[in-house]
DNA sequence: GCATTACTTTCCTATTCAGTTGAATAGGAA
DNA sequence: TTCCTATTCAACTGAATAGGAAAGTAATGC
């Protein structure tokens, strides 16, 4: 746990990443993304989006570097850029959970 | 890594809770408030932002449940709702700077 | 060449939200 | 009460952006 002395640019740059996943459709995006590679016709279909909206949406996550692109014939291919979107999302949704079990104690007791 | 099934509901909670992250003004006063219990006129100092925009941004970190509150006389103690945040920003960190040294390794080949 | 499929970009509109200003409220001292 | 300080609230403005529609680009097949 440093001093976490940072330049506004570099508060900009987190602010951003954090921007990126700040979104349901682009989160939606995410989680169809950790079953793997897929297409952005096949995103269009998991998720229920337009297709210039998934197009513009996955151009936010690859600007922030959380997903990688390949194209393979008229295809396009995405998929995420490492673990550490999986580590985000399970660290928020971990707390989220702790948060619910806490208010169900809550309820419980009252 | 469970299966990550999400109700709308969840995706948005996680998405406002990243929401309240995207912001450099937020994220300063995180920082600020890692090194302790602050009072808003305190993080108006550390920040340099007018005092109801500090406010206002508490207020979002609170609905979010990164920061509780705490009144003491006519002041309002601030301090982080716990160590997941520290988590949050080390990880984001950590991943930026892991970005960096790629792109070092990158032009040193160079 | 033309058509088709797959994706991207551009333009438009509506919404959201950061930051400012000034007023309002709450607590402590005279 | 009256003043003063600390904090919050309400209204406004301007900037960013999500989503829709339509045009644009690229690869494949006819």
């Amino acid at each position: 746990m440093s001093d976490l002395r940072l330049t506004p640019a570099q508060v900009e740059r987190v602010a951003e990443r954090f921007r990126a996943l700040a979104e349901p459709a682009r989160l939606n995006l995410v989680i169809a993304l950790r079953e793997g590679e897929r297409s952005v016709g096949q995103l269009v279909e998991a998720t229920g989006l337009a297709t210039a909206n998934v197009s513009k949406h996955l151009q936010t996550l690859h600007a922030a570097a959380y997903v990688v692109r390949r194209k393979e014939g008229q295809h396009v291919l995405y998929s995420l850029a490492g673990p550490h979107v999986f580590r985000l999302c399970d660290l928020m949704c971990g707390q989220l959970e702790a948060e619910a079990n806490a208010l169900r104690a809550l309820f419980a007791t009252a």
